[in-house]
DNA sequence: CCATTGTTTGTGGAAATCCACAAACAATGG
DNA sequence: CCATTGTTTGTGGATTTCCACAAACAATGG
């Protein structure tokens, strides 16, 4: 039997393109860009698994099942070469037997066209997909190209939001509907930064595009950060946001072994206030930088808590308008006799006030603790149970570490 | 027998006027400035009591005992009538029979004499002190301009200090040298506010000179501001200030069933930082009035812990420089659900994170109260062991209130 | 050298906290 | 109306904290 020739005639869409593959292999086909996304199918609708309806009705291609084809090394063929592969059940993600080929273009890959193998291929089907591949690069470059330039817009307008270039809600929301980006109800920004300039932007892109657990209007890279804006519909949590930081970084470690840094700033609602939150990210991480083992698991600026008045007190404390007369008692009783009152009543207060943690920490026993503590209000004329003075003592103490980097 | 007349000749100094009195009278003469300072002394050895010993040894008569003399109404009917009075044994305060005469100038007490009743008198020897006492009157006024003059300079000089209008601290001990006071090793601005403008300005002034706990090397009166200077060769604790204001603020409420509020700054020892504790004591004034029920006990600077913060971080917050989520989730809950999430959180916080103390405050039972914070930490979406976030939100919420008044 | 003070660790019992679970009731939205 | 959710109070038992007291040892100053 001769397969039919689909480049024969002129296609107006990809879904037409697909149609005539479809027909011509007897077997359902899916055409996506090189991030998943769905570009076009063929309504062939025998012999359709759980993966490929999952994929249609999303539009892209489930996380679950690229975590799954990365793991079992099909996504890393297809990405060394242009040859088609036959991919093997793997019916925890309802995904059956299939013929999968990357679509080339120099040497970037494009896309992927997927074939659910119902009837077994011979060297002829496999030689008409390979055919199949190639039509398709220019169909899939033109979308390229156009995407290409959208983002280039986009990351413009980006830019113009993060430095409070436009002011008005309206107005942004205007630039959203432009862009033909749904305007985001809740949002927040998220910084990662890398040890290094970002280099790997290919793969990141790759890697944001198919992590679907929020919807990203927006991301560029300057230098070593990697910007996002993650908007969501319904309201956004600190939680969420933060195990979506701790799951892109370990991503990124596991990919590129590579250790980065991530935050957030405040949620909000109110697009002008992109700009704000942004500048607390970077926030978050200039204060993770300078209190590496308090804030290890800080992401969030709200978290931040009291370090969020770090600058604004340094300031004044330079200025003396602050001093605290029990740090200072503290710091020369330390000094003369050797001990440790002021990291003792540190690593207490961090401990929120509970005696066995803070024991534990400091290797000791829990009365020598205690007795301590007594001391500390003794030597430091300060009443232990009165808020606003250990409050105050524990700012100061911070501060001074703060103003000495 | 007649008496000796003492004003038959001229005296250069009051010690020989007394000399002169006791070798009439056959007892041991002491003569008092009005603030019960002694002034001069016989050195008549014979049956002297451990009140006049001790008197003359600190140049002045013993709080203890003046208190006594006031509560036995000795004091007051000397300051009622020029007459003399026999004054009782009275044991416990080792003073022995004495007599005693207040000495006049026209409405105005300028001293008082006293003589131990060695042997009985009669009629003859009190008119004899009588003559004695009007006799003295010219002597002590002199010694009253002297003063009250000095006094003049004191208030300049310690209004200029007040006001950081002497910047060295070489040139600020000078001006101590030069009024003839010695220079203060430790010190602090304590203030006391009245109610009113303060009229009662002589019997405070009393009240301050016969109090000895302190060195008071300046004092002045300012509207309804009592301001001192007080100051210390051992370091001054803030227990020391606390309770010197508290008894001061007993005494004024005992003597003119007046409310005073009474505060202090920073114990410093640098002279120049006069001027900066004054301040910080209207500070403590200040916050006193905008939160009078979690500051009752405070009147040290350092007690103020945070608030001091307060004025700084407020103009901060009005900037927008410092919104929190926690709390805006937690204002809205209570007033959509009529709950009390955030007076838990403040009274808790309060009561340092005391959960039976916080209950009985709230008139809640401890179950309940443990609720509500597991409430707030999912309301409010923070965490609850963060130590950071709470301090936060703690202030943020006090800062409120501040930001109200 | 001794006496004193400061520091660490231990013991043991009273008090407080934590936690899981349950009953009772109010408020809410369908 | 019911079902659900939120709120308060209670019970009971494991764990932790609090407190007073004691033993051991180091550092200090006379």
């Amino acid at each position: 039997m001769t397969l039919f020739d689909p480049f024969q005639t002129q296609f107006d869409s990809l879904e037409e393109f697909a149609e005539r593959i479809s027909k011509g292999l007897h077997c359902p086909i899916t055409i996506e860009d090189a991030n998943h996304r769905l570009v076009a199918y063929s309504t062939h609708t025998d012999d359709t698994d759980v993966a490929r309806i999952s994929t249609i009705m999303s539009r892209r291609v489930p996380e679950k099942i690229i975590n799954s084809l990365w793991k079992t090394g099909v996504i890393p063929q297809l990405l060394r070469s242009g040859e088609p592969i036959r991919v093997p059940d793997i019916p925890e993600i309802g995904l059956y037997n299939r013929i999968a080929i990357s679509i080339w273009k120099n040497n970037d890959v494009l896309g992927f066209i997927w074939a659910i193998e119902t009837n077994a291929w011979g060297n002829e089907q496999f030689l008409f997909f390979k055919q199949v591949a190639q039509a398709t690069t220019n169909k899939l470059l033109q979308l390229h190209i156009r995407k290409h330039r959208k983002e280039e817009q986009n990351q413009e307008v980006f830019w113009k939001l993060l430095t409070g270039h436009i002011i008005s809600d309206d107005h942004i929301a205007e630039q959203f509907q432009l862009l033909q980006l749904s305007v985001p109800k809740n949002f927040a920004t998220v910084v990662f930064r890398f040890q290094e300039t970002i280099k790997e932007e290919q793969q990141i892109s790759y890697l944001l595009k198919t992590m679907q657990q929020f919807y990203i209007p927006f991301y560029t890279i300057d230098q070593n950060e990697l910007i996002l804006l993650i908007a969501s519909a319904s309201p956004l949590t600190v939680q969420t946001l933060k195990t979506f930081i701790s799951s892109f970084t370990d991503k990124i470690k596991e990919c590129f072994r590579i250790v980065v840094k991530g935050s957030f700033g405040g949620i909000h609602k109110q697009l002008s206030l992109i700009e704000k939150s942004y500048k607390q990210a970077l926030s978050v991480l200039a204060t993770k930088k300078k209190f590496p083992d308090q804030t290890e698991t800080i992401h969030g600026y709200q978290e931040l808590g009291i370090y969020q008045f770090f600058d604004l007190l340094l300031e004044q404390k330079q200025l003396g308008n602050f001093d605290n007369p029990t740090l200072e008692k503290l710091q020369a009783y330390d000094k003369k006799h050797q001990t440790t009152l002021m990291e003792t009543f540190e690593v207490f207060t961090d401990c929120d006030n509970n005696l066995n943690q803070a024991a534990k920490l400091l290797n000791i026993h829990v009365n020598t603790l205690a007795y301590r503590l007594k001391r500390i209000s003794e030597v430091g004329e300060i009443q232990i149970n009165n808020v606003h003075e250990k409050m105050k003592l524990y700012i100061d103490l911070k501060l001074i570490k703060y103003g000495r980097m």
